[in-house]
DNA sequence: CCCGGTACCTTGCACTGCAAGGTAGCTTGC
DNA sequence: GCAAGCTACCTTGCAGTGCAAGGTACCGGG
């Protein structure tokens, strides 16, 4: 067992809030995505992120448009949906709900 | 796609932290570990704790010994080993960078 | 002596994230 | 005008967690 292996598994799950909320903010494709991200300190591969988006644009909460580059092939400009912006304000809900569950224990107040 | 299992995923892996935590102030067996999660809103079933103790003793994290209960079966007793304090202390601060992380982007201060 | 409660554990499934590899459009250099 | 390289999209197979369901064994009470 290793730490750093515990430590992928603690970001499970963070990545798609994470992105959703990224996506309220702006339109963007992927590689900007990957950036935006790691300047946050959360390293993720295009091969997570792909599936990722596919799987929640095809549950209506992310909608795309195609918008061809100056410079290479045509991108895909990713937003949220209606639902989308729903979904995003559970999951914020849920999150705050988490680290105050989370605090609560670390710092040994819980009895 | 439904809100309710991506917040299932969100709290993957903060498990074995919150355990972690737990067994840092006190020795306690599998059941209580349940009741102490349940009252900071995390709900756990014993199917997932079992695993994850041995697995944590296997890595030499954890120590157990046996003491017997008024009524009812012998219990387990877990407690942190030295490497399990450092491997605490890992986790933790990838906790609170982690966090950090994720409430610079949730709140759209980064850009 | 059996029945319910408690405590331990295992198995099979669903799901995410990653590494590796694959396709195709666009530009640059020869 | 075409080969090489970059960019952008996508898929597949694997590792790892958490859960539901089911199983074993010890103990006390009626």
């Amino acid at each position: 067992m290793d730490a750093k292996n515990s430590i992928t598994q603690m970001r499970r799950g963070i990545l798609e809030f994470c992105i959703v909320s990224l996506l309220a903010e702006d339109e963007i494709y992927t590689a900007e995505l990957i950036d935006r991200l790691k300047s946050a300190n959360l390293i993720v591969t295009d091969g997570t992120l792909y599936p990722m988006l596919n799987r929640l644009q095809k549950a209506k909460l992310l909608q795309y448009r195609w918008e061809e580059s100056e410079s290479g092939p045509p991108r895909k400009y990713y937003s949220l949906t209606d639902p989308g912006i729903a979904f995003l304000e559970q999951l914020d809900s849920a999150w705050q709900d988490m680290t105050a569950s989370v605090e609560s224990i670390r710092k040994g107040t819980q009895k």
